[in-house]
DNA sequence: AAGGAAGTATCGAACTTCAATACGATCGTG
DNA sequence: CACGATCGTATTGAAGTTCGATACTTCCTT
């Protein structure tokens, strides 16, 4: 997957109206741009770095240039221009992997964010409170992504890495967030999710999603069991803003060896929706 | 700060020899370039991401154009480029800020470093023996970066945020890192690294600097007290590959407030020390 | 009402980028 | 040991993409 227009989106005609220039793939969110204020070579360089989410190892040149969808000049040069700024580095085998520099970026995003730091003492405090790992999300319409984690126990790799994204549908604060929004707006997000399940109890269903979603209407708060994670439970609260737009949503997670259904949500259910009050505007 | 050579870098004289770009500003690492295989635009591009850490607030096109060192026609097309994949966000203000994209390339880093998911565990078990903040930084000559950060009490913002650099001279850590270097070396790296104190208590006076890599030598750790924040005091051991070459270092921290600097010293030296060993090979 | 700043849009020039190609080195295999 | 396949690297002519100045509109501030 990348850029589809291949060869060349801009050429030709000079003299043209406006044109958009297609989004990339997946979810479809970002606005567009008009052709002439487009810098190609920046997006294709971007194509390169995106080319490492689906599999993050060191890779050739060629690997590169099939991966990101450009040729091999392009990836040479691209490759070469990113290296020089620490966005890409070389791997003991000679290819080329993500570079360190790509965590100042997101550091500073972290940083910017005020929601994330408005959170972060309620999380502590809230972790600490609990007992159980407790995460920020932050809503991005058919997917949330974890911002903040703060694990109390040994935890899967993944559940411990900031910036890991999960389908909104599947999550427990993802269908808090769902919840806060009018309805035409949750359907077309649903319609636009990609409903691959993440594990065998990950509700797909829309009509079913629909009730759960109405569910947390109801309580305030949403509760997953094992969707995205087996033997995990989890329970969400949105976060919104002065005009009740959602903003992300905390999370508190445990384990179902440790918790029956019920109990979790009758105890840690309360506590998220508090804190989550508490950061809304 | 931003590209040297203000016009045309690449201009005229097509028939030359390779010619090297020079680097950014700051710290001194990345490889050059060839300059005819050196994208301009993307440099440019990264310099208005770049921007943003300076101060990570919504900019309008022009302060891009100024912070980052572009005109404003660039920091058109720039900015429209990067808002269009969504490593900038319209801010509420109309300006643009950094967007949430930057977290998926920072997880595909973290989730493509080997270390970083060997060290995970053995992290989390640490910090539960340790009952104290436990760090995992990256060896990055003269910077480290917490890649990993797991708290155990309320901390100061900075101190949970991954993707945070720190000289690498200052942090306990780095220190235990430059233990494991050749003279010489070491030399180079305090010699570029920026000798500005972080607190009243930072060493940066280059003898006692290596006074204390001396020590970090004889001991398998360093130690630093209040020389990143005050009332805080860490240990920290170096991680090393297989040519005993540094990686990262394994940190433990804790306040004043509750440890004397012997007590905290002999309780979490040898904890520190282990783990890292675990992860070197 | 004037002045300033911001976002947006346009345009011709030409510099930067493009893609093909070539070269030397390395590697694994027949 | 030679062969073919890939790798990283470097070069080149062509032209398309990018450049930067400029202008327009809107919105605030003074």
């Amino acid at each position: 997957m990348s850029t589809i227009g291949g060869k060349s989106s801009r050429s030709g005609q000079r003299a043209t109206a406006p044109r958009s220039v297609p989004k990339a793939s997946g979810q479809v969110s970002a606005p567009a741009v008009d052709d002439r204020l487009f810098l190609q070579s920046v997006a294709r360089a971007i194509d390169v770095l995106e080319a490492f989410a689906q599999s993050p190892k060191p890779k050739s040149l060629g690997e590169i240039a099939t991966a990101a969808g450009v040729n091999k000049s392009a990836a040479q040069r691209i490759g070469l221009t990113l290296l020089s700024r620490g966005y890409l580095e070389r791997a003991d085998s000679g290819g080329l992997m993500l570079g360190r520099k790509l965590l100042d970026r997101s550091f500073d995003y972290l940083r910017s964010n005020p929601l994330i730091e408005r959170a972060l003492p309620v999380l502590t405090d809230l972790r600490k409170q609990a007992g159980e790992r407790t995460d920020l999300s932050l809503f991005d319409r058919t997917t949330i992504i974890y911002a903040t984690r703060l694990q109390s126990k040994r935890e899967t790799f993944y559940a411990t890495l900031a910036g890991r994204r999960i389908p909104t549908f599947t999550s427990s604060g993802g269908r808090a967030c769902l919840a806060l929004l009018p309805d035409p707006e949750v359907d077309e997000i649903l319609e636009r999710s990609e409903r691959r399940p993440m594990t065998p109890k990950s509700i797909t269903d829309p009509a079913k999603v629909w009730a759960k979603i109405r569910e947390a209407r109801r309580d305030g708060y949403a509760c997953s069991v094992e969707e995205s994670l087996i033997g995990e439970i989890a329970v969400g609260a949105a976060i919104s803003d002065s005009r009740r737009r959602p903003l992300g949503a905390i999370h508190i997670a445990g384990s179902l060896s440790e918790w029956s259904v019920e109990d979790f949500r009758r105890r840690f259910a309360p506590l998220a929706s508090e804190a989550a009050r508490a950061l809304s505007g």
